[in-house]
DNA sequence: GTCACCCATGTCACCGATAACATACCCTCC
DNA sequence: GGAGGGTATGTTATCGGTGACATGGGTGAC
């Protein structure tokens, strides 16, 4: 077995320049693209890639250029598959089609520590960009360190310094739940909210209460959940022992099942006595029982947008991506003729 | 304005070397632990590398080791959000704990081309290993090439040139539905699978049929649905024609739940008239009504299993990680007495 | 005709960590 | 006391693209 049959080496720009007997700069500037390359030299250099079975190597790149190609994902283990799920493909389908790769760190739960070890190892990739898609619930030093740094944009209205935030109007969302509620003729919504710290929560909720203030009506205490069908469940139980309730605006689609669930077990049938609209529009949510009336997002989009918006860079008009919609199906109806 | 202040530049390990007053090797030694440092040289350099704000680079490792320290994650977009989401948070808990990165690559649809896309995306970045959590329907020479170079674990049982397969009992999964069903009386199991390109579905449908024939009962014919609770409830219209039917294992609880609502719509009661058993038993399972009986896997611990897995390299003994456990709810009766 | 400029391409240094090799020192054992 | 071996550290070349600058021929304007 001689040198040449062991040699392991992937072969190299400066390989496929041989072939095609150009420089290696002319091969670099021909893959890139860069207009000044004649086309028939960019011809010959693409047939000398095939042939050499050349493969680019991105790290050369990220050292020589000092830009990865990389975007960094932050996500939340817990809670919320189907949004995280979607957002995730949206950001890697609008980054990939830029170029980019993405590289995520998932944190288990809502804390500092974690959240700046994520940052931290992401950081510590090089990457060009940071999306970060589970709110901030405080900043710490460390964290602005890094988002000072890295363009940012966040997708859920929590802010760092130097982050962008992607305006997903989840207060529209809010809205649009509770105004179908009171076009429904109910005099009052009842409200689950998720956890606090969630900033899409806390949009949602003020959502809720404008839109209640707007109809000249006092908001009752909103009543809080962690996203998990449990949570919605425990709520759903408080809720069934107050009689006035006629309607509820549930913060997302697991959480209105378990309200649900609880409503039903106490006697309370829905949407006969009680009206359920949630957030998400899972595609379960069609298919349950009973088919739930839910405000949909494109959170696809969201990811997709927030992507772009980070490598646009420039772009000041932050108008909202896609507007949310409403799936009217069976959780609601008007209320009893009293 | 003097170049002191404008210099941009990240410090790097040559920085720290000298403010430790040792060689830039050292200091790479001493950063990764090698364990021929002088512990007070250690200490040094550690100060060093917090006092200059010293950020590792991870392009120059990869280019001057040949290693990224990143492994590479193949998703599909559509379809098992929830088990998805968990492979996601396994691999990248146990690839964080490792100190190797995640990078992902979705396809949006099982097509050869988007996934020979997907692992070139993935080669191109230098990746030290693959985990493949979509099934491969056929395996190209393209894609050969690349999980022939690249250290590559498969979570689902389908196999490529090189690559090895995590041991996710699936059969035992449909085995362990099929005979809850049996257990309570039923004399025949109806089943209705998840898209045939799925080596996921293939299995449980085997497990299904092996569990049935070891009973001495004939297999039905399976239903096919694409995992979405639309093509459940599809395949349940189907079911509630035929009035022998009194059990039903379902291959994921999405369309658990569409085949649920079609048998109802048709007045057959969930259990009463026919038992349903799926598989996932994601959150909403035990908050729907009925609430499910299914089957639970540990997708996140199969996901940390892949990366150990392609990190060590060269454990052979691939038993499987853990088994699959039946939560026994009400969707599932003994069949009305005749 | 010549100056200016554009275009296609080449040359070379350099990004920052690490592998490979070299060195200096200390210890132990025959 | 010299050979042998281990430990802590330094030196140098290198990985593979790309930025900055250089070069040389072609074209248009005055």
């Amino acid at each position: 077995m001689n040198e040449d049959t062991v040699r392991q080496r992937q072969p190299s720009m400066a390989d496929v320049a041989r072939i095609a007997g150009v420089s290696a700069q002319t091969v670099s500037r021909a893959l890139r693209g860069s207009p000044n390359v004649n086309p028939e030299t960019r011809r010959r250099v693409l047939a000398a890639v095939e042939q050499a079975g050349y493969r680019f190597n991105s790290a050369a790149r990220a050292l020589s250029s000092g830009r990865s190609h990389t975007i960094g994902l932050v996500l939340l283990a817990s809670g919320g598959y189907y949004s995280r799920s979607a957002v995730t493909a949206g950001v890697e389908s609008a980054a990939g089609a830029a170029g980019y790769a993405v590289s995520i760190a998932t944190i288990s739960a809502l804390d500092v520590g974690l959240m700046e070890g994520a940052l931290a190892r992401l950081a510590d990739q090089g990457v060009d960009g940071l999306v970060i898609a589970v709110p901030l619930i405080s900043v710490t030093k460390k964290m602005e360190d890094i988002t000072g740094d890295i363009p940012t944009v966040t997708l859920d209205g929590s802010r760092t310094a130097g982050a962008r935030v992607l305006g997903i109007d989840q207060m529209e969302a809010g809205r649009i739940a509770t105004q179908h509620l009171l076009d429904l003729g109910h005099r009052q919504v009842w409200h689950v909210s998720g956890p606090d710290e969630w900033i899409e929560a806390r949009q949602r909720r003020q959502g809720w209460r404008d839109c209640l203030e707007a109809a000249g009506i006092e908001a009752p205490p909103p009543l809080e959940g962690d996203w998990s069908p449990g949570s919605g469940y425990r709520q759903g139980q408080i809720i069934a022992m107050i009689p006035e309730v006629t309607a509820v605006f549930v913060a997302s689609d697991e959480m209105a099942f378990g309200v649900i669930r609880a409503l039903r077990e106490r006697g309370r049938s829905v949407p006969e006595d009680v009206s359920i609209v949630s957030v998400d529009d899972i595609a379960l949510a069609a298919f349950c029982a009973p088919p739930l009336t839910a405000v949909r997002q494109d959170f696809f989009a969201y990811g997709a947008a927030a992507v772009t918006l980070l490598l646009q860079g420039d772009t000041e008009g932050e108008e909202p991506v896609s507007t949310p919609t409403l799936s009217v199906r069976s959780s609601t109806a008007p209320p009893r003729p009293q």
